[in-house]
DNA sequence: TCTCAACTTGTACGGTCGTACTAGTACGAC
DNA sequence: GTCGTACTAGTACGACCGTACAAGTTGAGA
């Protein structure tokens, strides 16, 4: 990820292997004045790194991706900001951390949604049915979009959001054939889009005609 | 405009009748070192504002809407920092000025495809070919979908996402009914997004016969 | 028990940001 | 002319940012 959004950014500097552990020389950091150091928490790498991913995702959700720091993800966590950088190198490393984590939870639903339309005597009634549930969830819809709209703008963010799109397309395609799986792609993400901006639930029923239209050539 | 997309914000203070003349008491302004003032320009206020919209507009285009600042603009206009703050007291109201550009030349836009669907002997094909035509301006494309994914957000900047919106609607309706254009635009904002996450072109022929599916109810 | 690297925490630097403000200038009203 | 003010230009402040780093702590291995 070169630049996910839309941030005054600073590339790390050059030289860091993986994590620099050099003390190297520098200016000395300061003691607090006199406040108390917080008690240090048990050691649990994983579970840091894990917890940050999860609070990086519910930052972008609440915020958008370009209002995320590593600051807001560290407020988030309850961690300290220090710890956001150990594990995450850069914030655009933190921010796909956060985004993998997201995509994962949508790799899962495409396994239901698979499974869903298996047993689907109607497929575009079935198909409308998990559009509109998938609507009922705002934030994830949001996240979507704006990752596809940073992804126009930025090609490291393309792979994720082509991720999206495939997996998508694999679960479709085999139930409508490859140019209404196109269309109705196209029209979710329309509705998607919309929905969004004006805040209206779709008709399930209008959804399903329409689908229907598509899918019987 | 409230917080247009993502980016820490104040609010100019409360005070402020408009651009506030009272010289007020402050710190002093220190005068350059000893470099010259620029020489100052003619007086021409509708043109400076013109220009900073214009401006605006370019950065959003270029950098985004959360990339966009009052120093990013006055740079493209060439123009001081100080000017931007003059004609445009928050920042949300430059981005506003920029995107009603945006409208406006969208405005005569829709005038001109009014009239193409007037004089359409098929008009699946005919609106094949706006959807086409609108999607060879990819950076356009990409200001419409960053506008409507922060309308999500930002209320303040859902009239301008819902007035891209209606003049759309009452294009097409009169051509394809109630039904058909909702479906075909939401197909057009799918296609569109689609077409900026992947880069590819949209198939004339595909999108004309999906239009034509859509519509012949 | 000691060692030491991995980990935790807090702070610092240099930057950009929005916005407030001072100071200088052009130009219409008189 | 001269005056007043709308406009132009430049700078300052305080905030937040990404990132670098030092210092404290833990716990596995010798």
């Amino acid at each position: 990820m070169s630049e996910s959004t839309a941030r005054p950014r600073r590339r790390r500097s050059d030289r860091d292997p993986a994590h620099d552990d050099s003390p190297a020389p520098g200016r000395p950091a300061r003691r607090q004045a006199d406040g108390e150091r917080r008690p240090q928490r048990a050691r649990d790498p994983e579970a840091r790194r894990r917890d940050l991913a999860a609070a990086a995702l519910e930052v972008i959700s609440e915020s958008g991706l370009a209002r995320t720091s590593h600051r807001a993800v560290a407020a988030k966590a309850g961690l300290p900001l220090g710890a956001t950088t150990y594990y995450f190198p850069t914030l655009d490393d933190l921010i796909a951390a956060g985004l993998q984590l997201a995509a994962a939870d949508l790799q899962s639903d495409f396994e239901v949604w698979a499974e869903r339309l298996r047993t689907a005597s109607d497929v575009p009634a079935a198909v409308a049915g998990l559009i509109v549930e998938y609507l009922t969830d705002r934030q994830r819809a949001q996240i979507e979009c704006e990752l596809y709209v940073a992804a126009a703008r930025d090609p490291a963010l393309r792979p994720l959001a082509m991720a999206w799109l495939t997996g998508m397309r694999d679960i479709l395609e085999p139930h409508l054939g490859r140019d209404a799986t196109r269309d109705v792609m196209a029209l979710f993400d329309g509705v998607t889009l919309q929905a969004l901006i004006t805040g209206h639930d779709v008709d399930r029923e209008a959804l399903t005609a329409t689908i229907r239209r598509l899918t019987t050539g």
